[in-house]
DNA sequence: CGTTAACCGAGACGGTACGTCTGGTCTTTAA
DNA sequence: TTAAAGACCAGACGTACCGTCTCGGTTAACG
């Protein structure tokens, strides 16, 4: 039952500017300074055209978070302390991009900057939200399964709780990000490592020699 | 040295007023609904009154949650594992109380709702962040003083990085309500506090008998 | 060479009502109670489409003036003293009719009302000044040309001057409305016309019989 | 019946200073710059002092128009057109110093500026224009009798109409000012009063030699 | 010489209009 | 049917200014 597509079709080069035109202005000024009045002119294009694609600013808004968002490969190389701190850095890495957006860099600027405005756009709209979670499930669902891997052959606990061990590691740094405006940078995230792991690795077996520093 | 008042003192009843009419307003329609000319209206005063007090109306939203926030003791009786499970549940039933402000129940309701509104506004204005995270400021210190506490007394192993851990607990349940829209319950907060001090004990220590599974 | 509009055209049928919503409150309270929320709310109009078209409550005004204003058609009889009265007739009783817009009818009030809001709404705006002088510029012509063509048949001192004559007559007029308030009726216009004519007429000729008493 | 006077007398001073910032503020930036907040920050007064005098901002322009204005001298020489050009001439001084306040001097300024200001005040408001006319009263009065008196020793005809012919110099001269911004120099009063004398004279009389052209 | 009434400064207050801005929809003509 | 253009509705925002009120404190004239 295939629907047949009349009339012009879409123009995928109008949804190309108008995504380039939002990451223009988001990147210089912000969120609170992109409005869709400019994106469209920027763009070149009418409102409507926007208007057909995102029903909303805040749809427009995860477009652009999935255009910016670096892909995170997640990469299983059996030793859990290495894949988790390279997957807890990329994610702290983005997240470091995304709360500088629009801002002049000062060393003591705690906002969460556009991660926040994400947060607040996918809490105004539930497909917004549902939108967004999508997009990191992949990837997420991947880590999972790295800590489930070591839990199996034994890296961790046998009763470690591979969801909760997530929340720890990855909220950890989305709080210190959204709530506290910490820095949250390559030490913090070693730390963070580490102390999870010593909990969570079981504690009769001799702790691995760590091979980075 | 005392500081003279002059001119007329501002009313505390105006203060009072608006407080009471924007925590009607918001806990009614949420924090879109939110406008400060109802509140001004509502509350019978003038807007410039408003504004005199708090210049935007994320300023508003703070002393707002300041107001709703219930307090939260922190109480150190020793057992950490039970402070821990006090303290983060009251935080939960806060957290779960403001995402569901201004909007009808629903079990599978994934959004922030105010919470992600208000870090917005934090990230907004850096005096509104700075000011919400005076407000907690002072609880903050007493749990980080708790899991201190604990692993001098060597109910923690003496590595253990009680600011990290806080972020831990903390960082999880906040990320379930502004990220992935998880339910935080008590089972969770129990799951969580399980995790984190699994192994915290000092291996060499013999378990204490956990009276719950 | 065709100038081609693109998008949406203007709603007449807006314009027509914001006109009318403002006139009828001009009307009913004077130029202070006429407010810009007031009449978009009453024209069942967005407050943008009236500011689209008139930048400032001042350009609403002498669009509305001009709406109110009756044309007052210049005739040519040839008989000047006739044609004079009848012109300044007409002028009167647009000034009278415009200082009393919107206050009760009070037979010592000599405020100028309405008159004076135009006056200085003309003031405030260069534009609007422009505007309104660009109303009168036609029916000021004639009026010019009655001068000058009694003048060249000899019913006025060749050494006439038309344009002061006007401005002595009109200028009385406006003078009693903006600044002394007395009142400016039929008889006041009579005198008026009477003295102006009694210097302009040409000394030797015999003055004509006036045929109205 | 004197009425005792109790408390504390009002400080001259603070009025002077009051009258005097305000001028300064009204000519650096016209009416509309001109707000009684900065009129009493400028005099270090606070605005209770300045409204326990002038009860509007309309009634302190009145005030400042009082002391702005030149005292404009009626002289009777017996000569009326001399008498009547230098009256007039201070008349037009007058009002092209008023209509000139607070805006840079540009020779196409059509502009009525604080001339139509006050017009608009006395408009508002019944005791301001009563203040206002009382202002002029005197002078007027002036100016009526040396018209009156040339009829009467017979300069002029003797049905001529002294309160008339007063309108339609000072008229045509307001006129200008306020509806067609049209200049008002030493030339254009030359013209008006060579127009109201044309033959206001006695016809029979032998025209006095007119010594400028 | 103390009372007392009216003043003074500072500044908060109620009220209200203003003009702006933005989001999202609708109506044109053209392709 | 889409596109571009731009008008449209809706409504919040924050500002500005007016004229009033409330403080604490001051200054005469009255008694």
């Amino acid at each position: 039952v295939r629907q047949v597509r009349r009339g012009r079709p879409r123009s995928q080069q109008a949804a190309d500017g108008i995504l380039a035109a939002a990451q223009d202005l988001l990147l210089s000024g912000g969120y609170d300074d992109l409005c869709i009045e400019d994106v469209a002119a920027r763009a070149g294009v009418a409102k409507t055209t926007l208007y057909r694609r995102w029903p909303t600013k805040d749809h427009l808004l995860v477009a652009l978070v999935a255009k910016i968002q670096d892909n995170v490969p997640v990469t299983d190389t059996q030793d859990l302390r290495h894949d988790l701190s390279t997957y807890l850095n990329a994610i702290a890495d983005a997240l470091n991009h995304m709360r500088r957006i629009g801002r002049p860099h000062q060393p003591d600027d705690r906002s969460a900057g556009v991660v926040a405005a994400i947060a607040a756009a996918a809490a105004r709209h539930a497909d917004v939200g549902a939108a967004l979670r999508a997009q990191f499930a992949h990837r997420n669902a991947l880590a999972h399964a790295l800590l489930e891997g070591a839990r199996q052959r034994g890296d961790l606990r046998p009763d470690a709780d591979p969801a909760v061990l997530f929340d720890q590691l990855a909220g950890a740094i989305y709080y210190r990000v959204l709530v506290t405006g910490e820095p949250v940078d390559a030490a913090y995230v070693q730390r963070l490592v580490d102390s999870v792991l010593a909990t969570a690795q079981p504690p009769t077996a001799p702790q691995p020699e760590r091979p980075h520093p």
